[in-house]
DNA sequence: GCAAAAATGGAATAAACATTCTAATCATAA
DNA sequence: TTATGATTAGAATGTTTATTCCATTTTTGC
């Protein structure tokens, strides 16, 4: 037998297959098939024999599995998962280590530039595992569901509170910019109804302008959806709805990056919400 | 023998052991150490023969290398090669399908977060792999040299310039962010020198009032440093010194990212360079 | 330039290896 | 229940493996 054309050639494909293919094998080659995806760092790295009695099947159980995944024995299917550990990613430790390295040679400002990619990347996956869809869905029904949104964050949160805004503004949906500008952002708030709602984003030292404008929200019955960054911030007291944000920093300054996607997550929510 | 309490256990202290006492290694010894540090995915999965070819040399030489290093042989040193890639990070596609198989669960909002966080992902290491020190250098210094810096951006890029204008008023370096605020942003660098600086954001579409400020600036002989998006732009005809950033987009909206981490870096740099 | 020591090449070897083969077991349908 | 085909366990096999050993070459110190 030789191996076949629809046979995979990397591991993402041999994946799906062992996926597909997984749960209608026998017994014991559906055995493998689910240690193989639990495992596959062990099938790159180990023998016949060791992953056998890992995974609890004979040494022979495992060549017939790689012949019925379409290859001609073992040693084939698991060059693909080495392949897979050939092109992943340097991780954290390794990386810093390479920058240290490359520090002579490489300029000062790109090592800053490194810093700051890496801890906007952190926190984009941090927030990843944490966010809760539950969440974000009240969030969403609450802001599409207002009259007008009104949108607070000042100082470090005014990059963010500037772009719902001029998203808003793209995507037609109704909004106020509370930008403290004459010193007249308490007045901003004298016409929110109930029927409103209330974004805010502010984290520490959180400005005071913007828990002063919260709470008067609040007072004022308009729901708030808050993103801040932890449950004793005054945003999360008042707010209806907050969102943690745990934002990586680096060289004292921290990462943007996970409130920016969640806030354009939830302003392109809100109006594919509208539209439907 | 056996192994020493001095023998490195993880591949940094491994590397750094190879790299100190490599060069003082007999010749062929000293061969395999330069191998080793350049191909070590080749250790982590060939064998003894096939490295031994590859390196040029004989198998026994690696045996004898490996006891140089400190270990009893060489599948020893080899598992420290194997553990490396081991609690290496999965690289971008397997990330994306991780994201993919999670998403039929999530609900629509969440799709759309892990779609924009992809985005801003992807905008990051696009531009990390692209950025050239030497541009990042010489815009620092040219920063940093000004005795006023003008920042531009306004629309999508408005977050970036309040977000860089907040930064500088934190690290006290003098700038003027024009906001184009009641329709006077043509007169804000009427009083602007060869001395000073502009620094220029502007994407697709590009906004017509930061096209004529930077000519303008272009005219009074301000340097200008642009960040945008293509050779075509503009912003790039009229700047001393600009930066290409490609951001990925998700639904029509393009991420801010790396735009975001770019900024950063020159705000900070910029800092750092007057400082010293 | 010569003796001693270190390093190397390459064959020898035993253990480990992937794979094959066959008898035993299991599932399935008449 | 029984016959049939699929599946499995486990021993057998020939190859590849890491490692050792020793003769040869190269380097070192005087």
């Amino acid at each position: 037998m030789t191996t076949a054309d629809t046979t995979p050639r990397d591991f993402a494909a041999l994946k799906a297959l062992i996926i597909e293919r997984g749960k209608t094998l026998p017994k014991r080659l559906s055995q493998i098939a689910a240690f193989a995806l639990d495992h596959p760092d062990d099938i790159a790295f180990g023998t016949v024999a060791s992953i056998a009695e890992q995974a609890q099947v004979q040494p022979s159980s495992l060549i017939r599995f790689s012949q019925a995944m379409g290859y001609q024995g073992f040693s084939e299917l698991q060059e693909i998962f080495r392949a897979r550990l050939r092109d992943r990613v340097p991780n954290y430790e390794e990386r810093i280590a390479q920058l240290r390295e490359h520090a002579k040679s490489a300029s000062k400002a790109h090592i800053l530039f490194e810093g700051f990619s890496e801890a906007a990347q952190k926190s984009i996956a941090d927030l990843g595992s944490k966010l809760e869809a539950a969440t974000l869905d009240k969030a969403v029904a609450r802001l599409a569901a207002a009259q007008t949104i009104y949108i607070i964050g000042l100082r470090r949160s005014f990059p963010i509170s500037s772009y719902v805004a001029y998203a808003f503004g793209k995507l037609g949906i109704r909004h106020v910019l509370i930008d403290g500008l004459g010193g007249l952002a308490s007045n901003d708030l004298t016409f929110a109804t109930p029927r409103d709602a209330v974004l805010a984003v502010s984290f520490t030292p959180y400005a005071s302008e913007t828990v002063t404008l919260v709470t008067q929200a609040a007072r004022l019955h308009v729901p708030v959806i808050a993103i801040t960054d932890s449950a004793f911030s005054p945003l999360a007291r008042d707010a209806e709805i907050w969102f943690e944000v745990a934002e990586a920093n680096f060289e004292g300054f921290r990462s943007l990056a996970a409130t920016l996607a969640l806030a354009m997550t939830l302003t392109v929510a809100v109006a594919e919400k509208r539209g439907s």
